[in-house]
DNA sequence: AAGACGTGGGC
DNA sequence: TGCCCAAGTCT
């Protein structure tokens, strides 16, 4: 295996000695660290995808308290679920994770399973999250490999594939397999992504500080800064949305779920469609929606604002306004009249509460609950 | 393989 | 301000 020429002279065992010695002393105290019980790994797996730690903490405090075990998230109710993911984005993955769980719950006892075949069918289990509870949760030499882990070994190795591709994971796999510590697995692959957060990071590593630093090629070659190479992506599209905070005589707001599936799915918002013309203002746009929606006249009486949303591929540029309808609206599944009140036991994405939050300062004393 | 899928922080 | 990033997965 040719990706294997990049550790003929790697000294392997003294990598790990000075690796693991580095975390059992230098690592973070996180609440996910507390011990190794394989449910409370995988939600914190979970919400560390491709987010900050400091932005996980209270949210996996807040998880915990809410579902502690198994049991508790298999019979959770759907929409308590989605509003304590509320704010954390990437919201399949916490309907991904109760899908798995219920599997779990189902189909193993409630017990996750410990091999990479079983473990890897569940919904929402990729190949890192595999590695990841394998070698923590049980202490098997799986590799994890992160975008932390990416960087570290690309830099220590001086490996120069690009690690946007997708099949780049793949050869830091094949090394991985290598130079896993078979002792403590788990402190390896941890230790490996915590040099990465740390230490050994994206702009500008404290190299001076590492522990692995006489095993790093790229440090001996002077290129830390080159490496990881990872392509970056096209810019995101624009597109423009009206909305509405419409209010019922009686004081109640109209919200709507979002379908079950794409962008922002099964979470709540206030109504709001694409403008597709450049004919009609967004404020037409929206009264014609409204109709066409709910079959009711909305009195749209002013503009509360617009802003941008921006996501990870596209841009909401978005047109706010403040309306007045007539309480003969039919609610359903999806469509419901709320107090004030109420309206916090709803999951909304972050750009409908910066909405929430601009009417009721707006608003202010004047909508009495 | 490449694009969908969120958000907040850092420079 | 704007761009890139942060413990990926699914289609």
């Amino acid at each position: 295996m040719k990706e294997l020429t990049y550790i003929e002279d790697f000294l392997i065992q003294q990598f790990q000695d000075d690796l693991i010695n580095w975390f059992e002393k230098e690592q973070r105290d996180l609440p996910w660290r507390a011990d190794q019980d394989p449910y409370k790994v995988w939600v914190s797996e979970i919400m560390l995808q491709q987010t900050r730690v400091d932005t996980v903490i209270p949210y996996f405090n807040n998880f915990i308290a809410q579902f502690p075990s198994i049991e508790a998230l298999a019979h959770a109710d759907e929409e308590k679920v989605l509003k304590a993911w509320e704010g954390l984005g990437y919201y399949s993955r916490v309907r991904n994770l109760q899908s798995a769980v219920k599997e779990v719950h189902e189909s193993y006892g409630g017990i996750v399973p410990n091999t990479p075949s079983e473990i890897s069918k569940l919904k929402g289990i990729g190949p890192y999250t595999t590695g990841s509870i394998l070698s923590i949760a049980y202490g098997i030499p799986e590799p994890a490999v992160d975008g932390n882990v990416m960087r570290v070994l690309s830099r220590i190795l001086s490996i120069w594939d690009d690690i946007a591709k997708p099949k780049t994971r793949k050869v830091f796999e094949v090394i991985i397999r290598e130079i896993i510590s078979k002792e403590n697995p788990s402190f390896f692959n941890q230790g490996l992504m915590e040099l990465g957060a740390i230490v050994c990071t994206p702009t500008s590593p404290s190299c001076l500080l590492c522990p692995v630093r006489e095993h790093c090629k790229s440090y001996m070659e002077g290129t830390q800064a080159e490496l990881p190479v990872k392509t970056k992506k096209n810019s995101t599209k624009e597109v423009p949305i009206v909305v509405g905070v419409l209010v019922t005589n009686d004081n109640k707001i109209l919200i709507h779920k979002r379908p079950d599936s794409g962008l922002l799915a099964r979470l709540w918002e206030f109504p709001n469609v694409e403008v597709l013309t450049d004919v009609k203002t967004p404020k037409v746009v929206l009264q014609e929606f409204i109709k066409d929606s709910y079959h009711t006249t909305a009195h749209i009486e002013e503009l509360l604002g617009a802003f941008q949303h921006v996501f990870s591929h596209l841009t909401w540029n978005m047109t706010v306004y403040e309306g007045r309808i007539e309480n003969e609206i039919t609610e359903n599944e999806r469509v419901k009249l709320v107090s004030i009140e109420e309206l916090s036991q709803y999951a909304f994405s972050v750009s409908h509460q910066k909405i929430w939050k601009q009417f009721q300062e707006k608003m202010g004393s004047q909508l009495l609950s």
